[in-house]
DNA sequence: AGAATAGTGTCTTTAAGACAATATGGC
DNA sequence: GCCATATTGTCTTAAAGACACTATTCT
């Protein structure tokens, strides 16, 4: 059949005629608490893979979703009730066996939230309204449990993005609330890339390439008080000049 | 309706009960040609966006091809009739207005060949195994086309991505013939990240990183004949320490 | 005073940028 | 010998690493 208009073939365009394969959005949502690196999962309540842990994410709805990343911002108001984390496309994975139910294609994402302010909007809707039981889980013991679909895999790749994105942008800063000390920073840092830096050289970092900004503020926690700090770019993606090192072989 | 098992589950599950949006890979083929980095367009011979110039790509046939990469890269195959250029994912882009038939996402790539060894290539087989009618366009040309769909921004992220990774990886040795001279290197180093570069420095980093490693071979083209360098890493991914910086302001 | 944490001084190291100088081969 | 292109020498600069030192508060 040959068409003579654009207008003409649209009128006879039947998408189900066609096998397209699976479509869905997948993503790891992390934070930190208790010094480890946490990842948000839900353990699946329906087929396929009933009640394996997994990656929250699904289907698109097509009537609702305008595009890819507010379908997933949609899902993660949904796990989190938190409205503007960090989020940001991974990659996007499909084969002919990574879903039971036939060619499956996922586009991965992370978030990154700060804990404690998950913790504030979770008490305050008590009543989730999601089927899913979710939990958080810290990356050790998450890539020990048997994850559905190809899970582990994409986790392992999320987790990969982040570290390596923090050794050259401030992201991590999206993981703080508002106001923080340079000490809490780093170690969320150190967390992340799983290595211990130096001190002088992160703050000098910090401040020196105007990542973050000194508030009139500081917290006082125990022994001496530490000044406050706020981020001082408009994304989270601000780029340093160079990387952060790995550890030098000669050092002490 | 429940089920009891996984296996009674995927016996009635029919993934044409479920509306899921369109999904297509696309891909930007760049290359270096008379000074200019090129992309290879196809002319749209079908509706929708019929007579258009488009970035090749195309559905997944999901009984040839057993996953995204290889999908893509058996339409690059078709295309150019290389075998293994570097191919590298993009980005994914979905959204509701993209496509006149409804929902549609795509899986971005780009590939990046050596112009010459596409001409060898091309000139033996005679006879393309595509109906497309394809072409070389300069990317300075391509922008100023009224390109199918979304596609100008695709391209736009292509390229965006390429001259990022321009900055701080040995990608555009991808571009290159086995053999080749650090002047030639350079010269598409600078078409990429349109810049020009201190030669010092560039050869410096070169060599010094392992990235290339001097051959037994020199090319005589006119004047003092050049050292033919190869590359020297598994992989077009190689990190160099740091990134090549912008030009300093107080150079002269 | 002592412990613990915050914050600074300053020397070294690494790799890039600038730019002048030298080398080689064709004509 | 002259020109064009290839290649090297070497000084400067930017930002990170190392590590010792000082500062502030609590008990």
């Amino acid at each position: 059949m040959t068409f003579s208009s654009e207008q003409e073939f649209l009128s006879h365009y039947n998408k189900k005629e066609f096998d397209a394969p699976l479509f869905t959005v997948d993503m790891a949502i992390f934070s930190v608490d208790a010094g480890q690196l946490q990842v948000l999962l839900i353990k699946r309540s329906n087929f396929p893979q009933k009640d394996k842990w997994a990656l929250p994410g699904g289907f698109i709805d097509l009537s609702k979703d305008t595009d890819l990343m507010a379908s997933t911002h949609r899902k993660l108001v949904e796990k989190t009730g938190l409205k503007s984390p960090h989020l940001e496309q991974v990659a996007t994975i499909g084969n002919a066996t990574r879903d039971p139910r036939g060619w499956a294609v996922t586009a991965l994402y992370f978030a990154l939230i700060d804990f404690k302010a998950f913790q504030r909007i979770a008490t305050e809707q008590t009543e989730q309204n999601t089927t899913e039981y979710s939990e958080w889980v810290s990356i050790a013991d998450a890539k020990k449990l048997d994850l559905a679909f190809d899970h582990l895999q994409l986790l392992d790749l999320a987790i990969e993005r982040l570290s390596s994105k923090a050794r050259y942008t401030a992201l991590p800063v999206s993981l703080m609330p508002e106001l923080f000390t340079l000490t809490e920073l780093q170690q969320i840092y150190e967390i992340i890339l799983g290595q211990s830096l130096e001190k002088k050289s992160f703050r000098r970092r910090m401040i020196e390439a105007g990542a973050v900004e000194e508030t009139d503020q500081s917290k006082i926690a125990g022994k001496r008080p530490a000044q406050l700090y706020r981020y001082a770019q408009d994304s989270f993606d601000f780029h340093f000049p160079r990387i952060l090192e790995y550890p030098r072989e000669n050092s002490k």
